[in-house]
DNA sequence: TCAAACAACTCATCTATATGAATCCTTCCA
DNA sequence: TGGAAGGATTCATATAGATGAGTTGTTTGA
């Protein structure tokens, strides 16, 4: 029995959902970084003094979750953000799919990100409300241009909280190797591991229109997404503008992925 | 071992990947029906031979597909078309929630329906694509105007295939006790599990704007939904013009449900 | 040197069993 | 008649172990 046995401990609540309560503090305190292996699932019965079914039943939620990821044969890792994984869990626009026969969802695209403006702030009322923190409190705000093709498709006005991201830069923001979220991963160890967007449809502000090449007043889509990592805490507000001229939002809430058979 | 035994059956799939496609299958044909118990694990263990942890893990994607449901010391139920889940799982347009404290997604509330429409048409392309059918095949055409709480918030044009659904008519489909759904649970058998929505914004039309209150041309959010039952087996294809003055459309991919925890 | 064989490790599947918790029904007694 | 007690049945949790499959690294042998 390990030192950080659970025997003899909490009550009423099951073992299993202890023990995720534990991954997940150790998750978010950085025990194990994105990408790297947890201990084998023996090794971690031993430690925390339960069962390997048990162990399994805990994990079994965090990997439906898209926080871990387990390789047979190999073991169960911390998930990173790949291009692949922001493609089918955070990025909801596709080419319409009137028409053809192709089912939807297929042929997704990675965007270009042309960055307009990268400044610091402070956020106003709704912002500060999203990221749990006050209003005025200094935020970053970036925002984006994102080509699908050729064609400008989305305007994306994101607000992170400042102190989240010490040194952050327009260099350091625009020399990411990666997507955002990974850089918030990598760089900062912050891991978004989900979000929430409310959307509805607006007449186009001007100055969003002439980046869209759109007439003012053209309806457009407007999201609001709040992303957030472990244990609910919200990392990031985005304000999106979608011209669904010839793309469209899908939402589908079952197989939304070709990989994760559920 | 029962009759129904899997003992040297399938190679290289799973043992609970075969039942619970034989499970979806006995479903699917209606052995047992919505709100009806299933036999008991201990039951269908006997009588597939396999042991009870292999039953349980066939029927937990079952579960959390939100197909079957489990009720601890009463049985495994196939669930039904509650309002409470139409709401939560096929229902995404809630009030805005600019400004107030209050998280997003609560106090939701059922729409009240109003009939505009409801007569017998052949399937547009895009429809039979959808529906799997051929363009120009019978299909039963209903429009509805959905309030919340006074004000028309959304327009219903709903599209099925009418040979599935055998002397539906005004009368009966007006006289439906509970949701569209619930009808075709209940008087059909066919139980939507599934639906895959896409969205756009786009100017609306003269006459949806009409029964919105809306000027036409106003921006609205226009909503092509599939919901499928068993199997990918597609039912309805629906087509929603929502005013999102007043109200938005939640996608919130987890935790959507507030009784099921995962 | 190269490749096959092997060993060691991982998660995946499957079994068997025990105990607890929630529900339902019957029985029994005041 | 009413309600408590008990028993039977259900799913929920937890354990222990066997076997299989996939991965990785090492050893062996031609």
């Amino acid at each position: 029995m390990g030192k950080d046995s659970l025997a003899g401990g909490t009550y009423g609540i099951p073992l299993y959902r202890e023990l995720q309560r534990r991954l997940t503090r150790a998750l978010s305190e950085g025990t194990w970084k994105p990408g790297e292996a947890l201990p084998s699932e023996s090794r971690l019965a031993q430690q925390y003094g339960v069962s390997i079914g048990t162990v399994r039943k805990a994990i079994d939620e965090l990997v439906s979750g898209r926080i871990l990821v387990r390789q047979q044969g190999r073991g169960t890792f911390v998930a990173t953000h790949t291009a692949d994984r922001l493609l089918f869990h955070f990025f909801h626009v596709v080419p319409r799919s009137d028409g053809h026969g192709r089912p939807p969802g297929t042929e997704r695209e990675m965007p270009r990100p042309v960055l307009r403006s990268f400044r610091r702030a402070a956020a106003g009322a709704t912002v500060a409300r999203e990221l749990g923190i006050d209003a005025g409190a200094p935020i970053l705000r970036i925002d984006n241009l994102l080509l699908l093709g050729a064609r400008p498709v989305i305007v994306d006005e994101i607000s992170i909280s400042a102190p989240l991201f010490p040194d952050l830069d327009r260099q350091r923001f625009e020399g990411r190797p990666g997507t955002i979220y990974g850089l918030y991963q990598a760089d900062y160890g912050i891991n978004v591991v989900r979000s929430n967007e409310r959307l509805s449809a607006v007449a186009c502000p001007p100055a969003i229109a002439k980046l869209l090449g759109l007439r003012a007043r053209q309806p457009v889509l407007n999201i609001r997404r709040v992303a957030y990592t472990y244990a609910d805490r919200p990392v990031e507000s985005r304000v999106s503008w979608v011209d669904t001229r010839e793309h469209e939002y899908l939402s589908d809430l079952w197989k939304s992925d070709p990989d994760h058979d559920r």
